[in-house]
DNA sequence: GTCTATAGCCAGATAGAC
DNA sequence: GTCTATCTGGCTATAGAC
């Protein structure tokens, strides 16, 4: 949450930091139609006219979210993908950044795969950005490493989806997953700490020589 | 789509069936909140007051199509891990089965994903249903399979995860894959065809001794 | 900047003719 | 069973007082 991060109380925020929080949460569990302004105003501790006071509109506010989330991953993928270290650091070093963080906003997952599943402008749009995740560098390190002999011969695509699927899933698929294996809330949490390790030593296993 | 198994044209199914076959188009595509009664009616080509005649209200009709959609993937998917098979054949005839299926319905992962986030409500009710997908026996082979040295130690849970995982996120967060690794849609459906051998490859070569 | 009250629209649901 | 017309409630957005 923004409060952790700026160290502020709730009542030490602005209105329009209040606000922004309180749609980032609400927009988060229930998605852009789901969401209702009353109830990101009553999260908030505030009036519904101030919603659009500040941001004008329910499409604004949202976008404003969703960008802003999509920019808390966005820019430490990149990091790691465009770093000069080998092939399986890096699948180390993102697995367990991305867990790490997404374990602080277990929803930024399935929200940012929900809303360009279902908003497919969004696509365009964030396909400009310049932080948008950008993974060709890595493509081609994989090419290299397997000239090189250092891993087997693999698809650069189908091993960097492997990466992606393994970390991402199961956040994404939050409460089927829960469902299916039968796991509290804790459980699910203490599986996604043991998978920061898990990940990264199944995928080097299969792609080592 | 219904019409391809029942071997109908759109003009011979019932008023039921069209409707049906329309809200289970709309839903997937738009989610529960984001899709309009009156678009399922234009979809089936039929007037707005018949899914009521049908259906009640709009929490019926989805909660029939939401149920039906997972009646397709759970039976074959408990048909599979609850075989005599050993443990690699039970792999690669699940990663092969369930890609080929929702080859077909594309939308079916995203949609269960959603709908299972969006209304937790649904995870109860479908919980209680024979037909859920129920990983028990599996996770029991594995820890037989690991005890008899035919492959290298590894927590079931995690393993279940990472076949899920491989297999489902491409098709759940197939708009963002089709951004991030920048292809078509038909380059899409060639590189899922792929991962029919290429999952079951790279878990197999992980685990085996 | 912040509130209350309300406009205006849109969506789900129903009445009732055929 | 199928349609048109309409009700009713809820939601976004704004007007206007303070």
């Amino acid at each position: 949450m923004l409060t952790k991060w700026l160290n502020l109380t709730v009542s030490m925020m602005s209105t329009e930091e209040k606000i922004f929080e309180a749609a980032f949460k609400v927009f988060q569990s229930k998605g852009f139609t789901g969401a209702r302004m009353q109830e990101i105003a009553d999260e908030a501790g505030i009036n519904k006219a101030m919603l659009h006071y500040f941001f004008r509109s329910k499409e604004k506010l949202f976008e404003a979210v969703f960008l802003n989330a999509f920019g808390k991953l966005a820019p430490q993928v990149n990091e790691i993908f465009n770093s000069e270290d080998p092939l399986f650091e890096k699948i180390e070093k993102f697995v367990h950044s991305y867990i790490s963080f997404v374990i602080d906003y277990p929803f930024l997952p399935q929200f940012i795969i929900q809303e360009m599943n279902n908003n497919p402008e969004f696509v365009a749009k964030f396909l400009k950005d310049e932080k948008r995740p950008n993974p060709s560098k890595l493509l081609k390190q994989i090419e290299t490493e397997i000239g090189l002999g250092i891993i087997k011969p693999i698809s650069p695509k189908q091993l960097l989806l492997d990466i992606f699927a393994m970390t991402a899933f199961p956040f994404a698929a939050q409460n089927l997953v829960k469902g299916i294996i039968n796991i509290s809330n804790d459980e699910f949490f203490q599986l996604m700490e043991e998978r920061k390790i898990h990940i990264s030593e199944q995928i080097i296993n299969a792609i080592k020589k």
